[in-house]
DNA sequence: CTTGGGTTTGAATGGGTGTTCAGTTAAATC
DNA sequence: GATTTAACTGAACACCCATTCAAACCCAAG
């Protein structure tokens, strides 16, 4: 068990995974390569393959845990109302994924670079997502609370247009996160409600 | 003027463009090479340079062309009340971009892969076309139809949304187009009337 | 039946790809 | 200080890339 202190291994493998991350983000899988990302890291590309198997496995990698993370933290608590938890569902979907515009990108854009095992994983993951807001729709629906013929497309229709924020949204802007937010949850509300 | 009847050329050229429309829809521009268009198409790869200078340039052509094709077909009557307007553009945008599945998931999905000059060209044309709607909206809020605090952010959260359908709708599906257009139509509608 | 030219081939050019691995470096332990 | 070993280098492997171009092909026109 030499090495443990002075070792590069728990910050490389970092490194190489915030590289890939920020570089598929911007150029896209297939545009990048091995040596770009090593040589955003600092390091020669055979390096690379003491912390990942090959190149898909990164890009799996980095597209689960970003859905994993996104399943973790989607706030439900059947308790509230489904008024209420809708509005918690919006404000968190545009505030976590403002947070990751990289992963965001990625986890949407890459899905066809996935070889067919890895890309049913990922797509399970992102119907367990849906599944939550489908579930809150169906239950105001039932409730009479929300009219919704098909709480199915209705879901789609929610996700596409605040996944949509991500591709505008910056900071800096005219508005802050907070005015976003507001916005779009007046829209989703009405665009739901009986 | 020899060989006009036999020529190849009129067949060819739009062979690549639909071949290379599929294949950079399927696989994305940075995963296919000149050689699979070729292939596709019953060509050598040298082949194609009698057709198109560059990759980019056959990109840049298929962006083009969707977009121009897209900002001509949309309606736009200025005569019609804003709230006719809204449901034409909701109605049409479903509707033509279900028959272009491909064009859009390039549109969409390449514009990272244009070199700066070409990104601005078909960034202006994606602007016109949002233009379309955002004047619609402001023009429906002016007249207190609409209630829309940010037209901008409500144009963006529309397109969004209406976009997203081409991504899972299916025409053997569950439902019609018009029972799409029908729910997106009802959703658009209650969520910017006032 | 030859000619001219539009069309395509097939090879070549120079460079990039993901991945492997023997060998080197340097830090932690004994 | 010697030994061990994680971490990394640098070169090599086999293959694919976009693009160019002289030569061959093929067919309408004359």
């Amino acid at each position: 068990m030499a090495r443990t202190t002075g070792s590069h291994s728990d910050i490389t493998g970092p490194r190489i995974r915030d590289a890939a991350l920020r570089l598929f983000a911007r150029h896209g899988y297939a545009a990048v390569s091995m040596r770009q990302i090593a040589g955003e890291v600092g390091v020669q590309a055979g390096a690379l393959y003491n912390y990942i198997p090959d190149k898909q496995s990164l890009l799996v990698e980095l597209m689960r845990d970003h859905m994993v993370e996104l399943l973790e933290a989607v706030p439900v608590d059947r308790s509230d109302p489904p008024l209420a938890q809708l509005e918690a569902f919006v404000r968190f979907h545009i505030g976590f994924h403002h947070a990751r515009p990289d992963a965001v990108f990625i986890a949407y854009m890459e899905l066809r670079n996935l070889e067919p095992g890895n890309f049913a994983e990922i797509e399970e993951l992102r119907g367990r997502y849906e599944a939550v807001l489908e579930r809150i729709l169906r239950d105001g629906a039932g409730a009479g609370v929300f009219d919704v013929p098909d709480p199915k497309i209705a879901t789609l229709a929610v996700i596409a247009m605040l996944t949509g924020v991500t591709t505008w949204f910056r900071a800096e802007g005219r508005l802050s996160l907070g005015d976003v937010q507001d916005q779009y949850w007046d829209m989703v509300r009405k665009s739901v409600m009986a």
